[in-house]
DNA sequence: AATGAATGAGTATTCATTCAT
DNA sequence: AATGAATGAATACTCATTCAT
């Protein structure tokens, strides 16, 4: 009922309105008719912009995914290609090797922004975010959440910018990345809610706090001037 | 279809057949029905058993919980709490410092053992894993799954336990854990099958490259002979 | 899709687009949505130019009416009239009778070339007649098809031509007319397009063998040099 | 609301309601809320039995042509085969010949006996006829009702009961067949109800009808002694 | 212990139709 | 003449659940 009625068109008010219900109760649970009484729209406006339920859904994550790549797109253009072009990290087959204090320094400067701009953008969009994990867990078949992620990963969903050179990365650390820094985030956002009422810590201190815990696991990668692109630690010790 | 008909009394074929079925669709999408037809059973004989789909949800939920009992999940209280009391570490506000070499060893061997037993585990579980990770996202109000989460994380299963030392995780800590450690260990299981067959990768070696992020992980909570149990990494670096 | 495009005007395009359709997937199961995309307009200038799905129904029923007129359904009473007048055959109560073999001869060449016509007819609308055919066997309330079927026989289209000569059709007569040449020229023109797939027969053959079947039907009613107009055939035999 | 109610199981009272209202108002026009009401039943049961509206169509129409194979198969076996073996009628590639004159008589009342017991047939099941073919109209894709017909009159059906002698009719015969005689028989029991309305006539005087009609369509193949496989009424006359 | 029959209350989706522009 | 947006009223179909046996 909280039509937000002639304000803004009816398509976004139906978005919007799909958005917050498919992640307050879940898809499944969701009712067309809820999502177009908050719309303040008739069930048949639903169907005349989408093909149903599932099309929003799709719209949904098409278009969280779309932000998500231009803001790793941009971190890997505008961060780590200047630098690498500035000579500062040598890259090496297995790592990035700093030349000198000032390149790391520089380079996890660039590293933290990038953080910081993730870890906000995953916070505003925690909505979808949480409907994206959500049925990510619903293994129908073909292509699932996961391989969305995981195409992320390893390289930033656009084959295409293969930027510059060409390592790949190990299963070790595409692993490592996916469920130590990929899904830590996602589920951070997720459950940003929630977490917030149960720890009853304000919003910015969860911030700080999750931002310090990733400069932990980026840490653990780094060795003296190396940042290692494989998991190198002596297996088995 | 598969009956596994008169394999197994009626009761045991609807819960087995309800865990896979929940942990493949999710609950919402999964019908009564299918549940009958995996099991072998009329619906009616569901219902025999079971008040609703709902109280089948809930005995897989309970059971997991009582396996879980079975593995000592608060193993950083008991495990730890043994070597106190042989003297080895020394505990301090923030951490826990080791006199020598061998402690550290015995330390890092102990909780590698602790962790290899959590992965198994969690694989071992990981239906009911996948299915209790799927309805957390759900906020339905009240208790949802990210609470008792937290429950273990900062008191170990058996809230009695709190036993003799009396530190306190801090919220950074605690947030870390959740984060970086338990959420990563529940979706590893939670993705395990689909992760598989997107990585080409057989079990063993999943298994094996988690269990060594993990102790990346470990390593970099570790500063020299200490084991910091606040989160010092110098903030804003 | 398959816009005639600017091809005609809208109306027209219209007209044809529910034409083709409702023959081939009844009235009913035609949307409004599929004329208007076949026609290459929208659905809202249907309704600029009828008032509903029913009116262009109406419509093509009435076209067809139309068109009907154009062709003398009505032979039996002017040709044949024509040739009484001519002294040709005797009208006699229950029977025409010729006087000599060339009278025989006119008669049946007159009756084929009136077949022809007709046949020829019913083929180029099959279309509005097999909506005709099969909006008649939906008994709403009121004047459905078969009764304008049965007014067509008994008194030619035009119900004032019930020129001169005043013979009747027995109701035997009226019968097998009606379902032994109504209906089975109309369900040929119907069917046409079905039958022709399935037999693999030309267009070219199914009209001679029609025109060849109804040969046979007329001289069933021959007897001598007499064209009976009531059913004589002994009953009960 | 003609609740047979707790006359007759459910699953019948749900075919027979369905029927009558598929008969009335046609196929697509019949709601299932509209068969529930009628047999009695919750639309919910209705979907306990069929798998939907399609599926209680074809069961009725799949249960017409059960019954009217058997008619068929009984003619042909203890009608025409008992008198060949008999050896009344010489089988000839193009025609049956008949010996005598008491030959031609026991056939023509032995096929009289089956017209009366087809023609019975066809009003008693006048309510599935008429739906029957109204679906036949419209051409959906694959076997529309057309080719079944086609298949019945290239013997009956089962193309096993391939008795005895192996004669195939031209392609004229079944053209002449399918529209003057299979047709006829339908739609007269199709139309019957309303033929009888308008024509204010009792049944059993257009059923007399119909069969003298049908006599006169049997004696128009007849050509003295033989009776005509084929069409070979000399063409264009 | 087990089931076939039965149902009430949804639920997504459709569609002819309208209307402001 | 033409349309994009909007809708009310249906409608087929679903599903968790009950119950008599």
């Amino acid at each position: 009922m909280e039509h937000n009625s002639q304000n803004g068109d009816a398509k976004e008010r139906i978005i919007h309105s799909a958005l917050s219900l498919f992640a307050q109760k879940g898809f499944d649970a969701t009712r067309v008719s809820e999502i177009a009484k908050k719309a303040g729209v008739t069930k048949a406006l639903i169907y005349y912009y989408f093909t149903g339920k599932d099309e929003i859904l799709s719209h949904l994550i098409h278009s969280l995914l779309e932000k998500a790549a231009s803001i790793t797109l941009d971190f890997i253009h505008t961060g780590i290609m200047r630098l690498v072009k500035e000579g500062l990290p040598e890259v090496q087959p297995d790592r990035l090797h700093f030349v000198d204090e000032g390149g790391t320094k520089k380079f996890l400067k660039s590293l933290h922004d990038y953080y910081e701009r993730v870890v906000d953008f995953v916070i505003e969009n925690r909505q979808i975010l949480r409907i994206f994990l959500a049925e990510s867990l619903k293994s129908k078949k073909g292509k699932n959440g996961l391989s969305q992620l995981l195409d992320y990963i390893r390289f930033g969903k656009d084959k295409s910018s293969a930027c510059g050179s060409d390592f790949r990365y190990t299963d070790d650390m595409v692993l490592f990345k996916l469920f130590f820094s990929v899904i830590p985030l996602l589920t951070f956002a997720a459950y940003f809610d929630d977490y917030k009422i149960i720890s009853s810590l304000p919003a910015s201190a969860l911030r700080a706090s999750f931002l310090q815990s990733l400069q932990v696991i980026t840490l653990s990668l780094f060795s003296g001037r190396d940042i290692l692109l494989r998991n190198n630690a002596e297996r088995g010790t």
